[in-house]
DNA sequence: CAGGCGTGGTA
DNA sequence: TTACCAAGCCT
């Protein structure tokens, strides 16, 4: 792609981005906490997700400051239900740190945001140009196929040598733009709205009278899909105590859903005894069979059994009202785990 | 660097 | 119903 196309494409993008942008509320109040907020949260997640959960994050957190005094549990209840929970704690710590090293502000230099938890290429690209305009590529999801069907690439671009194309390519981009962040945004808003991944809307799309691959008629070909992820099967077995409308939930110290609230789990075969699956659950008793749950993440399949449960009364749980479980650090699988067992409850009609 | 890390919407 | 995948990062 020659240089003099990278300036005609930027141009084109910012005068269709200021027309058709979307009233996002991260639009609004453009700052640069706000910015890496709402980057934070929109990692691997859709902007439709988001929008209805900016708003509750910005009123809870409006500051640096503010979300390294409301406390990781604080910030994880917030993310119920948004997933890749390690987001939240980086966040968390990235706010102590701005608060430790930086004075509370939000550093604009490319290099201090790559230094933050959670902050990465990406991220800290999009912070610099968005918010503080500067001159810095950005390259997600959208803007690699946009990229790629720009220049009709035919080749993969999820891995290395793909990647490192992109970056150029975003590199050489945000190089001739007028408005950097303008440029950067709308490149992603037109990934996301226009150039989608199944029929892209090229009539409606301000580049593509400069598409190679709306010139060749191959959009559904490019970019080149990349092999799905292998599911690995995993069995857990969950015991569920329900007691007076509660139910005892303890706090994942690794692994999945580290950090959250979860039914007291044990990895074991799909055919285990109650006394195997209790096997290294101290004091706790397994009853009767309630119900399977079956839970599908990107690279697994996860099948929960759950049981009815006797628990120590010593023991570190936290008992949730059920009423009150959409608003505590509870993942969804756990959400679903609990429902079933609450169906199958002895007792319930 | 390949694999781990969630969830829900859409076709 | 399955398949795909979304404003990625970390180890």
């Amino acid at each position: 792609m020659p240089r003099t196309s990278f300036s005609s494409i930027s141009a084109d993008l910012e005068s269709w981005f200021r027309r058709h942008a979307r009233d996002l509320p991260w639009r609004r109040l453009r700052t640069p906490w706000t910015a890496l907020l709402s980057e934070a949260l929109l990692q691997q997640t859709q902007v439709a997700r988001i929008t209805e959960r900016f708003p509750e994050f910005l009123r809870r957190f409006p500051t640096p400051r503010a979300m390294a005094r409301a406390g990781e549990a604080a910030v994880l209840e917030a993310w119920r239900g948004l997933g890749y929970y390690r987001r939240a704690r980086s966040l968390h710590a990235a706010a102590v740190c701005i608060v430790e090293r930086h004075g509370g502000e939000v550093p604009s230099d490319p290099q201090a945001l790559r230094a933050l938890p959670g902050v990465g290429r990406y991220t800290a690209g999009a912070v610099a140009s968005l918010a503080f305009g500067q001159r810095e590529p950005i390259v997600d999801g959208n803007v690699t196929r946009v990229l790629a069907r720009l220049s009709d690439r035919r080749e993969p671009v999820a891995d290395t040598a793909g990647q490192s194309w992109c970056w150029q390519q975003a590199t050489h981009l945000v190089q001739a733009a007028k408005n950097p962040g303008v440029t950067n945004e709308a490149l992603m808003e037109l990934g996301a709205t226009i150039c989608t991944p199944r029929s892209p809307a090229c009539g409606r799309c301000p580049l593509s009278a400069q598409c190679g691959s709306r010139k060749a008629g191959s959009q559904a070909q490019v970019p080149v899909p990349r092999a799905p992820p292998v599911q690995r099967p995993l069995v857990l077995h969950a015991l569920v105590e329900i007691r007076a409308g509660r139910v005892a939930l303890q706090r994942k110290s690794d692994g999945l859903w580290q950090g959250l609230l979860v039914p007291p789990c044990s990895q074991a075969s799909p055919t285990a005894t109650a006394a195997e699956v209790t096997r290294s659950m101290p004091g706790m008793r397994a009853g009767r069979r309630l119900a399977e749950v079956d839970f599908v993440t990107t690279h697994r399949r996860i099948r929960f059994i759950v049981r009815a449960a006797r628990l120590p009364a010593s023991g570190d749980f936290t008992w949730v009202p059920l009423g009150r479980l959409r608003h505590r650090a509870v993942p969804a699988a756990a959400l679903r785990v609990i429902e079933a067992a609450r169906q199958a409850w002895p007792g319930s009609c």
